[in-house]
DNA sequence: CACCTAAGCTAGGTCGGACATAATTTTATG
DNA sequence: CATAAAATTATGTCCGACCTAGCTTAGGTG
């Protein structure tokens, strides 16, 4: 491939940069780190690093579309006749043994640096919250009509992978280990999801046009 | 009272700035006026503007605090014996048939100003999440134990609000008339509240402690 | 092998928000 | 009415993100 060594080389910066100012980020606070003091270390110029990442948050929260379409994706791949709900716990418990740590295991100093600074935070949530509208988005595609209840249906959840986010978080802050995390986090994901069984373990592929198609105004 | 006529002059100014702040903000869009032009126009300094609202985003999102209580309020306040569900839901048809703007009602301005703003939108998505950890709180503090449960409940209930603040939202930007919004978002609302009811309707304040007593990890 | 096209990169400059300080006006009280 | 306290204003600076326009380098081509 012809054009293949340029990418390696844009690859490679990108992932130098980044590196350099995670680095960075962990030791001072990210509010306290400038772009100009990323671009120094990284050994290129200001304006290159804004070229690859064209916010500041981008050098932290590199790959965030996998994250955002993860849960849409969990939805879309699964069997035919399995629930929504099915597909979603199973793929969190699969996710979670592997030790995903984009499930709420992140490292401390991660954590930490997120925490402080809310510019981070506020990117984490808007990750959350596309996520949720990706999941809403595939279940209305799968329906073929747009309904307030689907989004309702994805918002539930959805909101359990973020509130264990928010759990694992606080426990990686207060100094458990990994793996007892992974496992209070999967325990956990066991019983909201047997809590919200009764309301949502209907909702599959099948038996939702009756209850949508009376429902757009 | 002797110190009222100060407050009141506060009160007033405060009212004012934000007042003429906003008429400014809809018309040019949030990002594109700065805080010396709207002290120009409200006829004070910038370090007043500064001084009454630390952030420019509170020019916008005043009284943000009622916004974030509202939730775990309607919680607290409910009769012994009254579920969750059933006091939030009781409580949610009670403030759109108010007329509530805001459950999900702004002007179009609003919306429009609020969506083409990243600050706004990051802040909207703040304050969502803050009052669905005032309401976590306030369920934890009624059972006096903490458990992820509970935030996984607090959140499908605030995620009803979410919801549909934004279903409101977009339907205001399609040009749909409040009346009719508010009676899409009552009915959406119900379904929703139905749609939760098997899972979350026995989450009142007894019948708790035997599910929450061996979670805490 | 020299050229050419397009990309990534660089430098400098601009702009807005946050903050510090001191002077001035307004308000409450003896 | 005078005085003390508090709020507001004026001025000025700093700092960081972002934009514009010019430059360099790599990859393909006659």
């Amino acid at each position: 491939m012809a054009t293949g060594l340029r990418e390696r080389r844009k690859q490679e910066a990108r992932q130098a940069i980044s590196g350099v100012a995670m680095a960075l980020f962990e030791l001072r606070g990210f509010d306290e780190v400038t772009i100009a003091q990323v671009a120094d270390a990284a050994g290129v110029s200001k304006m290159t690093v804004t070229n690859y990442f064209p916010r500041k948050e981008d050098l932290v929260f590199d790959r965030a579309e996998a994250i955002i379409r993860s849960l849409a994706d969990a939805a879309a791949a699964r069997a035919p006749g399995e629930s929504l709900l099915t597909a979603i716990r199973r793929d969190y418990a699969e996710r979670i043994a592997a030790g995903d740590v984009t499930l709420g295991v992140p490292t401390a100093a991660f954590a930490r640096m997120v925490g402080n600074s809310h510019v981070l935070t506020g990117r984490g949530r808007e990750i959350a919250d596309l996520a949720e509208q990706a999941l809403g988005d595939a279940i209305a595609a799968e329906a073929g009509v747009d309904d307030p209840q689907q989004r309702i249906v994805a918002a539930q959840l959805a909101s359990v992978h973020r509130v264990l986010f928010a759990e694992g978080t606080r426990r990686v802050l207060a100094g458990q280990s990994r793996d007892e995390i992974c496992r209070v986090l999967a325990a956990a994901a066991r019983r909201a999801f047997d809590l919200l069984e009764p309301s949502l373990g209907g909702y599959g592929w099948s038996d939702v046009s009756a209850e949508t198609s009376d429902a757009i105004a």
